[in-house]
RNA sequence: GGGGCGACUCCA
């Protein structure tokens, strides 16, 4: 059993699958009896893989050897439904393991939420709160978060507020997730005052906010063209020792290309490679694409001579 | 501990 653990462990790892349907397929014929732990972690790597069949086959054995699926179990195998958009065998799943009386966390309602996300089911969410309790589950923190990105995507910051506070109730401590979330899904419907207001709330709540939580404000403010506070929400970010993601440049860089801005979307190219960030393909085509329009064809044949110079697939 | 959450990008 022991070199059977190990053999499927470092397929694993190596994402050799065939190998380990191999090993299991021996593992099984042989007289061995394999525990809850490793059946499970099986389960969690097919599923992951989205072999579905072969962590359900699994799933049939363990009950074949009288083997007990745990909570684990259970939210592993709805993991692998997840991973393949099956919000349904997800929901089948947690139902079965709620039968057998397995589940005892939160973690598969979490993963229930982002099944729903990932399908657009944005009416499910309002419910699984209830249903938790129902069910004898209390919520964490991730829980929360889950719920906070789910409403997020789904346009309703109200909503995401709302989980907010009633995470506060509950007395879970917020992480920089959680902040992230919430200000996303304001930023996300042009709200972006508020957003950097959460962005205040963090800092005071005594969560630094790290290069994503500045990057979700400084997009809002890109999107809806207020080039001035994204200016100064990345001052911000730099003066607090956080190092700004390639990602972040070209951000602003686009923003002032849209605009027409050729002087500042040059410098922010300049501060880019200033901080040793070398462009990427979507620099160039977004300084190509601005000379362009600008009429400045020199120009832009010089900064595609750049791009090639640095190796860069044009797209 | 064998399981879950955030922008952009990529892939589908």
């Amino acid at each position: 059993v022991i070199s059977y653990t190990a053999l499927l462990r470092g397929y694993g790892k190596l994402k050799s699958f065939d190998r380990m349907k191999e090993v299991w397929r021996q593992l099984m014929m042989s007289r061995c009896k394999p525990d809850v732990r490793l059946c499970t972690e099986t389960i969690t790597l097919f599923g992951r893989e989205g072999m579905l069949e072969d962590a359900e086959a699994v799933f049939d054995f363990m009950l074949k050897q009288g083997l007990l699926p745990d909570t684990i179990t259970y939210t592993s195998l709805m993991h692998g439904y997840v991973c393949q958009g099956l919000w349904e065998g997800a929901e089948s799943v947690l139902r079965k393991g709620l039968q057998a009386g397995a589940i005892r966390d939160d973690v598969p309602y979490s993963i229930l939420v982002n099944a729903y996300v990932k399908a657009g089911r944005h009416e499910q969410y309002d419910d699984i709160l209830g249903q938790m309790e129902k069910d004898g589950v209390k919520p964490t923190i991730v829980t929360f978060n889950a719920l906070i990105n789910a409403y997020s995507k789904a346009g309703a910051p109200d909503k995401a507020r709302k989980a907010f506070e009633r995470m506060q109730e509950t007395g879970c401590e917020a992480t920089a997730i959680t902040y992230t979330s919430l200000m996303e899904a304001y930023a996300r419907c042009g709200q972006t005052e508020i957003s950097e207001y959460i962005l205040v709330e963090m800092r005071n709540g005594g969560t630094e906010p790290d290069s994503i939580a500045y990057a979700v404000v400084i997009n809002g403010y890109c999107q809806s063209g207020q080039l001035a506070n994204a200016e100064k929400i990345f001052r911000t970010m730099v003066n607090s020792g956080c190092k700004p993601q390639p990602a972040i440049y070209n951000s602003l860089m686009n923003t002032y290309a849209n605009q027409k801005n050729t002087v500042e979307a040059e410098r922010i190219c300049r501060l880019m490679e200033a901080a040793g960030h070398k462009p990427t393909a979507s620099t160039f085509n977004t300084l190509i694409g601005m000379y362009i329009k600008a009429g400045r064809r020199t120009t832009a044949e010089q900064t595609y001579a750049r791009m090639q110079e640095s190796k860069c697939n044009p797209d």
